[in-house]
DNA sequence: TAGGATAAGTGGTATATACCAATTATACAT
DNA sequence: ATGTATAATTGGTATATACCACTTATCCTA
């Protein structure tokens, strides 16, 4: 069995396979369990952790689901890759790259106003004379910035946000953690553009360069737009990359 | 009960969830479920179905996670609206979102090849002699082309496909099909292009536009790559769209 | 020693059952 | 007619059990 591996609480209100799929989770995030390391058997673990097998095997389901394990039958259970294979939040799979190659990921907070704006609120779904949490953010990657965003959330979502949250924390993290917010899917829509000079220079590239434009919509489980960012991507040291799982039902 | 509704067979290989999902799905593609209409409870249709309640929430399940229905407890599963909530692979929301406007959509077979050709020998992880299909296709829009791909694939995985076959039916379905390929995942690459005069007067496009430029792989369950596309994709009357699920786990 | 049969271990599917949580329908009292 | 309590219905979680399919380890035989 995992060294000293926690055990899941029975009087939790959160289910057993949900702990138990956090658990793993955990394990995996912090390093415990690396790329390649084989998971205790699904019929040890439900031992371990006084569950039933069938309880060990949904926790496992949906981390296999998600891409962090790899069933093989027979054989058994093990870590996926720490890239994660299906990854299509392009900023996730762009930190994760990253990441891998050993480079720094960091993010600059250049705004954060609290603004009124007729296009942000059209965009949030919102009334227009409703207050909007504006963020300018820059992401660099070992000093060099690869895209500026700029994020826009309805103030009565998330009451009393402070700059100061923002740099402890992911906005993402924040959302969920602070405000109990699900994030459900979000929609993008992606443009080719030639990046004016003003946005160029904040990324520090001197002439006119081509990169991409997008837009993005954060839906919680209900529905909801919950943010709402554009941003520009520069293309001439980084590529837009997307991981995606295929759905054997669909056809094209 | 769904009028008419096939029974699944205890006979099968399949196994039984497998043939339900497929049952419930083919419903939903046919119209027979349409947007919003409940489906019948799972114990109705466990009974109906002679299989165990869990068989039916498994059957259910993926076909929630992918999208294509709804759960609400105390109240029923319903089917979820047309277009796809999570939709990812770039051409198969274009077409989702067109036939959902009744807009046509359809593909012109511009070239059906067999090459030999080092670079994409290269890109699909094969011997630089071993021969390939080349594909050119064009994707069309109520006559308006809005993408002009080229499709790489090893003969050696496809034996014998023959140009008739692509125009009767798409490329995936045969690979399913008449191969056995399970798709599990892809990877793409996008980035910003002006468009060459060439590519863009076979798109019937005048001037120079700027566009995107996708390099997609898509790998069986394997891991091995099953075909490698090049795409130009024309951005003056369409918008590239992407859905994705997010997944809870994941920071940013 | 090599090969093949066997056993053990792993995940995969399926059932029957039990109880919980949320919603909806019903019956009843006012 | 309206509101409220209750029952019925629906999906959610969890268990124990059984057997299958595939892989790996072991043992025995030639």
């Amino acid at each position: 069995m995992i060294k000293k591996m926690k055990k899941i609480s029975k009087n939790s209100p959160l289910p057993l396979y949900y702990q138990l799929k956090e658990l793993l989770f955990e394990l995996i995030k912090e390093g415990r369990l690396k790329t390649g390391d084989r998971l205790p058997a699904a019929r040890k673990l439900a031992e371990y952790q006084d569950v039933s097998r069938m309880t060990v095997k949904k926790a496992v389901d949906e981390l296999v689901n998600n891409g962090y394990l790899v069933r093989k039958q027979g054989s058994g259970t093990f870590v996926a890759e720490l890239n994660k294979e299906y990854e299509i939040s392009p900023i996730a799979s762009f930190s994760e790259e990253m990441k891998k190659k050993g480079l720094s990921f960091k993010t600059e907070l250049i705004k954060f106003d609290i603004i009124n704006d007729k296009n942000a609120a059209e965009k949030l779904n919102i009334e227009a004379e409703d207050r909007i949490y504006h963020l300018q953010r820059l992401r660099i990657i070992d000093d060099l910035p690869f895209l500026l965003e700029n994020t826009y959330l309805p103030i009565k979502d998330f009451p009393s946000l402070e700059k100061e949250n923002l740099q402890e924390s992911s906005l993402f993290k924040i959302m969920k953690e602070r405000y109990g917010c699900i994030l459900s899917r979000a929609e993008a829509e992606i443009e080719p553009v030639i990046i004016n000079k003003d946005t160029a220079e904040k990324m520090g590239i001197k002439k006119q360069v081509l990169g991409l434009y997008l837009e993005q919509f954060t839906y919680s489980s209900d529905n909801k737009i919950l943010e709402y960012t554009s941003a520009y991507y520069r293309n001439d040291s980084y590529k837009f990359k997307l991981k995606f799982k295929l759905n054997n039902l669909e056809e094209v």
